[in-house]
DNA sequence: GTCTATAGCTGGATAGAC
DNA sequence: GTCTATCCAGCTATAGAC
């Protein structure tokens, strides 16, 4: 069965406690958590109430079930994505378009719709995984909304080189990322005053943020600027 | 043997080619590429050329090396990063302060001269695992310079609000992790015209972005904006 | 489709000679 | 300090009864 067949399936199964369900529910919590390498099959089922053929039988393999959980996820989360993009548009009772177009990338894999903290940190566990196997995961649900998201920001950014955008969507990713994986620095440093679990405030913090990151001036182009910057490239204050 | 006494009984060894030092050279190479789950201590000992029982002698278990291989480079990385931002001030000659601590806290982690990209990844990888484990070893190294860096940044940026340079910090070292962890999707996106894994290049792209990001306006504090941030908070185009 | 039982390996860790 | 040989717990995957 392919990748897309078995989201298909899952996404059909409105029970919510099917086998296939149970299982895939205890994998991404257990991914999650411990790391893909970090947990095994025999915990997964005990988890899910069910026996090591249970997996076998209906995703083939340890690896073909990590790639149900992320289908199951991530198919939602894409579309969602060109769907609220698609609503992005210039009007003065809306914020500014870029803040609607980095918001409309964000929110539908950080927001509880999806799978939420749980899926969301295993996303930034196989973010940091170099793997052939991970990274193709990765590239072949997302590349194509990135694509459309580059193309929209290239638009509302139309003074912005294509070098310094794909630059700066890079450094969005790795906010993103980051605070999906929330790591804990920032609540031990701060006493849990800043919480990166809590998505909403997350967000709250982070599109302005980033729009205001994207609004920099483009840094210059001679090759000798890329090893000497701190000299040379001096934004007005 | 404690950490600390690990990390400077490793870097008083200058002959480079001890069975400990080869035992964390080729760790820290196989923990990077295939993380700590992903690569058994036989892997290891065949890379370094020496038998397991010499890496439970020296570090006496596989959490140990690892301890070891963090410790051995984190130490002057931290050490530098506070070295660079004693040299910090206003002069006009020199780009604005802010980009020079941010530039001062990035620099000796991402350039080559502390493990360069391989440690660079393998502490990717680290921040994206939650475990306990992992997580009490980023903390106890990197939390005293951080702190310190916080102090900086609040008097460079006295009107910013601490719960946004909290914030804003973050977002930091989520891009620097994640151009350190380097996922590849920059590189499939735009055919290799934005590298990642040269950090003389992410430097001179990210200073200027998150500087940008930095003086950003504070959000609005009532708590209600949290959730509806976007029809809210608008600042100036 | 679901289960038990187990095959067939590989892992980290150690004992004990030198 | 260094090595060989080995223990045994834990892993994925499968065979085969029901």
């Amino acid at each position: 069965m392919t990748i897309a067949a078995h989201a298909i399936k899952t996404s059909n199964d409105t029970r919510g406690d099917s086998t296939r369900t149970r299982i895939l529910d205890s994998a991404e919590h257990l991914f999650s958590e411990c790391g893909v390498n970090g947990v095994s099959l025999r915990t997964i089922v005990a988890h899910a109430g069910v026996n090591t053929a249970a997996v076998h039988y209906h995703f083939g393999s340890k690896y073909g079930l990590l790639e149900a959980v992320f289908a199951r996820r991530i198919v939602p989360i894409a579309k969602e994505r060109l769907d609220l993009l698609a609503k992005c548009h210039q009007n003065p009772s809306l914020p500014p378009l870029l803040h609607q177009i980095i918001a409309a990338f964000l929110e539908p894999g950080m927001t509880g719709r999806h799978g939420g903290a749980t899926f969301a940190r295993l996303r930034a566990r196989l973010a940091a995984d170099a793997s052939e196997e991970t990274r193709s995961l990765l590239v072949q649900y997302f590349d194509d909304s990135s694509g459309q998201f580059l193309k929209a920001l290239a638009k509302a950014l139309p003074n912005l080189p294509a070098t310094d955008l794909y630059w700066r969507f890079h450094f969005m990713l790795g906010t993103m990322v980051y605070t999906m994986a929330n790591p804990g620095r920032i609540q031990a440093l701060t006493k849990n005053e800043c919480d990166p679990s809590d998505m909403d405030a997350s967000l709250a913090y982070l599109v302005p943020f980033l729009a205001q990151g994207f609004l920099a001036d483009p840094i210059p182009k001679a090759p000798i600027m890329l090893k000497s910057y701190k000299n040379n490239n001096k934004p007005k204050p």
